[in-house]
DNA sequence: ATACATACC
DNA sequence: TACTGGTATGTAT
């Protein structure tokens, strides 16, 4: 007995794979017929597999419940009873039935725009998506078993005579738009929930058309829309309501077209292509579907009730082309819930209705009865939410659209193992993605790339900048470190994707904008500000954001600049607290940096690490190139600008973080890149070496080099051999300035300086560089801790267990993030370094 | 904050 | 051959 979940087999898996017939027009089907066909399809798939794994996982969480409810005692439902009770009175107190709510749902949406739009489809089955999607499927579909969300090839397998429409999303934003407008005469605040659904508050018009003149209240049949239907001429002659059904022959099955007729009795006298409607919710209600169905030659479904959870709940009662009231009385509504599947509720999946099956739950009444239970084994929104439901109780108000949360996209395709052409396909991603943003002018902080094997195994990686991002360039930068890492974490395997996606999120309003984004930019652009950002993305974001302007400037930017720009904060060695992390870790990457490139170069080398870390070169006030400077040698000529002002800018960067050049001029797309390096939040470890390739510039370019893009990357599936690592580690010194500069590797010199730790400014009694620098990390790993609230994530520094003995918090921090591969596991000790994970240079300095 | 799961259309 | 795409939210860590 592995796990029960085994012996029910298909049993419990039907809950997953077979077919839904929750929704409208599947009555009276034959399921079983239906649903073999749908498993004969799906068995041994890819998809079948991982279906089943799902369904596994669902039942372990079930098993988990029932093991709990098994445990409550008598006393503590007695408990959570009496509190029921009381919550019970408190809500009903709270009961609003005034408000007259309506949900509208066009009939089989897509499909009817399709049939509406090629008549020939009326007689046939149809649907409209793709071989491996369908959107929608019609009526005369549905009874085969075609319904939305399932593959076209199934479908396919189900009624093989099905025409399959491919989707036309404009057209049906386009009528989309039509019935919006329509909607918006009965509530002009109302809330669509999609193209072809929304809630409307209807009290107010009621309110209203209890005034309005006969004449409003009278609509014509529209005869022009009716030639285009092919639909008989003799439909408009036709006064009585009925004369509704003149829409595409959708439903000859249709279950009713009766709540139309009734209350007609409102309806004045039948004159012929004109109808009166009366002054009741019900004729308003259906004049609105009149009107959409004359203008639009399509049919919608309405559901009138005092909540929008019972609205929703009732346009589906008579669908299609019909509408449904339930009265605003308690007993109107209580009696409403008692026999309603809790499958039926908006909000209440497959998942949630098996695990309230497994409680012998599947009414609303029993949501009620069980509802003592339930408060011990769901989670506190959730049962909260439950005993809503149980009581008939929704939101009374419609609110109107709050502002975007996020902004994704993605796409799924054959698999796709290349690396270079997933980093190609990411930057495509992102590029559509960043058009997507431009139409809203979003700009967001959080990127969150998001993966599926062809396994059907799904991943999401996210990281949270200090600064919000808005282009291609911007977003690339950070989704290709996330995509790197995941495919660095895979190897030795390659990643088999089947999707793609890139996801935005944490807006910025539009106040913050300007003064939010800045990070490095700012400071860079602080240091000269006459001279600097000549780039037109530099000078863009510097008319945007003023980010030298201090007035503007937000608590991030204050701390930053001045730490970074001001050599007294350096200078200052009393001032600790300023001598923080970033700038210790800054130096050491430092000279990492100077060990590893630049062996050729020498003290103009040294300078200019040191311009980097103070952000005040003068070669950088010299010239108008940013301040940080680019170190690739050769350095790369700067591009001319595209700004037309005649200076020039640099066309890539060097970021000091990780030392790695960054092919960009945009200055934007490098502070992402820097962002990435220091957030790291995957927990790898700045390469405390640095490796002679460019691999940001091969990402750049969708070129990657599957063995080079270790730059920002874990010491653990880095290459180079651990010797040359050896030989370029430098000691970080202490100059006279009091400023932290970089020594040389000495060794080819002979005689070797003391070595002096630059975070205790010790003398360290070792001459063998790998020892003094994980002196250096035990060092600076403490001061970390010592400095941060909130700990960043801190990787084992070269002895592990020296490191745990030192670190405990550090442990505590990064446990549950470090899911990875063990770095002491699968890479030299000595190659583990330390490496700030939170965000940005801000957090440092807090 | 991040990752993953659930839900809806 | 072949099982979506976009958004929000809840849960767990």
């Amino acid at each position: 007995m592995e796990n029960s979940t085994v012996s029910e087999k298909d049993g419990g898996f039907l809950s997953r794979m077979a077919l839904n017939d929750n929704k409208a027009g599947m009555e009276g089907l034959d399921r079983d017929r239906i649903n073999k066909i749908i498993m004969e399809s799906s068995k041994g798939s890819r998809f079948y597999e991982n279906e089943m794994k799902r369904e596994q996982q669902v039942n372990q969480r079930i098993e988990k419940m029932m093991v709990q409810k098994a445990q409550i005692t008598e006393h503590q439902l007695k408990k959570a009873h009496h509190m029921v009770e009381r919550m019970v009175a408190e809500l009903d107190k709270t009961r609003d039935l005034s408000r007259v709510i309506v949900h509208v749902d066009m009939d089989a949406f897509y499909a009817a725009v399709e049939m509406r739009d090629c008549p020939e489809l009326k007689d046939k089955p149809m649907a409209v998506g793709a071989m491996s999607m369908l959107s929608t499927s019609n009526y005369h579909a549905r009874k085969f078993g075609v319904r939305a969300a399932m593959p076209g090839f199934i479908a396919k397998k189900l009624c093989p005579e099905l025409v399959i429409v491919p989707t036309n999303f404009d057209k049906y934003r386009a009528v989309s738009h039509e019935i919006r407008e329509i909607f918006a005469d009965y509530d002009p605040h109302f809330q669509p929930m999609s193209l072809d659904e929304a809630y409307l508050d209807f009290t107010d018009h009621l309110e209203q058309r209890r005034n309005l003149p006969e004449s409003s209240r009278t609509h014509h049949f529209n005869s022009s829309s009716l030639a285009k239907g092919d639909e008989p001429a003799d439909v408009p002659q036709k006064s009585s309501p009925k004369a509704e059904c003149i829409s595409p022959v959708l439903f000859d099955d249709s279950p009713n077209d009766g709540p139309l007729l009734q209350g007609s009795e409102e309806t004045g006298p039948a004159v012929s292509t004109v109808e009166v409607f009366g002054t009741s919710v019900e004729e308003a209600v259906r004049e609105m579907r009149f009107r959409i169905e004359q203008k639009t030659q399509l049919t919608a479904s309405a559901g009138i009730a005092p909540n929008m959870m019972l609205a929703k709940v009732c346009s589906d009662k008579n669908k299609p082309n019909g509408q449904y009231r339930l009265a605003p009385s308690r007993e109107a509504v209580m009696d409403f819930i008692q026999n309603l599947p809790v499958r039926k509720v908006s909000g209440i999946g497959k998942v949630c209705e098996k695990m309230l099956n497994a409680l012998d739950i599947s009414s609303c009444s029993h949501l009620g009865q069980q509802m003592a239970m339930l408060s011990l084994l769901f989670s506190e929104t959730m049962w909260h939410h439950f005993l809503r439901i149980s009581l008939g109780l929704g939101s009374t108000h419609i609110a109107r659209h709050e502002e975007r949360k996020s902004m994704s996209t993605e796409r799924t395709f054959r698999e796709l193992s290349c690396t270079d052409e997933q980093v190609t396909l990411c930057r495509e991603i992102c590029q559509d993605l960043a058009d997507d943003m431009k139409k809203e002018e979003l700009k967001g902080k959080t990127v969150t790339l998001k993966l599926k094997n062809v396994n059907f195994e799904v991943r999401s990686r996210a990281v949270t900048l200090t600064y919000a991002v808005s282009t291609a360039d911007e977003i690339f930068a950070v989704a290709k470190d996330l995509l790197k890492t995941e495919i660095e974490n895979e190897k030795p395997q390659l990643l088999r994707l089947r999707l793609m996606g890139v996801r935005i999120s944490t807006f910025v309003s539009g106040d913050d904008k300007k003064a939010q984004q800045k990070s490095i930019i700012g400071f860079l652009q602080s240091g000269k500000p006459s001279s600097a950002g000549t780039s037109k993305d530099v000078q863009q974001k510097s008319e945007e954001e003023q980010a030298v302007n201090p007035s503007t400037q937000t608590l991030q930017t204050k701390e930053e600049i001045p730490r970074w720009t001001r050599k007294k904060s350096f200078d200052g060695a009393s001032d600790e607290t300023r001598q923080s992390f970033f700038q210790k870790a800054q130096a050491k990457r430092l000279q990492l940096q100077t060990a590893n490139g630049s062996s050729q170069e020498d003290h103009d080398e040294r300078d200019a690490a040191a311009a980097v870390l103070t952000l005040e070169s003068e070669e950088s006030e010299k010239d108008g190139t940013s301040l940080v400077r680019c170190r690739s040698p050769p350095p790369p000529e700067p591009q001319a600008s595209t700004s037309g002002l005649g200076a020039s800018t640099a066309s890539s960067y060097t970021c000091p973080v990780c030392f790695s050049q960054v092919k960009t001029s945009n200055l934007s797309a490098f502070n992402a890149h820097i962002d990435r390096c220091l957030s790291n939040k995957s927990c790898e470890p700045v390469p405390y070496m640095i490796s002679d390739s460019e691999s940001e510039a091969d990402f750049q370019d969708g070129q990657l080099k599957c063995d080079q893009m270790d730059k920002c990357r874990p010491k653990e599936v880095q290459k180079q051999p651990e010797e040359t690592s050896d030989q370029n580690v430098a000691p970080l010194m202490n100059d006279d300035s009091g400023a932290l500069t970089l020594q040389k590797p000495q060794s080819h010199h002979g005689g070797r300086p003391a070595l002096i730790c630059p975070v205790c400014q010790l003398t360290q009694n070792t001459d063998d560089l790998t020892v003094f620098n994980s002196h250096v990390d035990l060092c600076l790993n403490q001061q970390v801790l010592h400095e941060l609230q909130t700990p960043a994530t801190v990787r084992p520094v070269s002895n592990p267990r020296a490191a745990d003995k030192a670190l405990p918090a550090a442990r505590q921090a990064s446990k549950g993030k470090t899911k990875r591969r063990d770095i002491s596991s699968s890479a030299p000790a000595k190659k583990a370094k330390v490496v700030a994970s939170s965000n940005t240079i801000d957090k440092f300095f807090r």
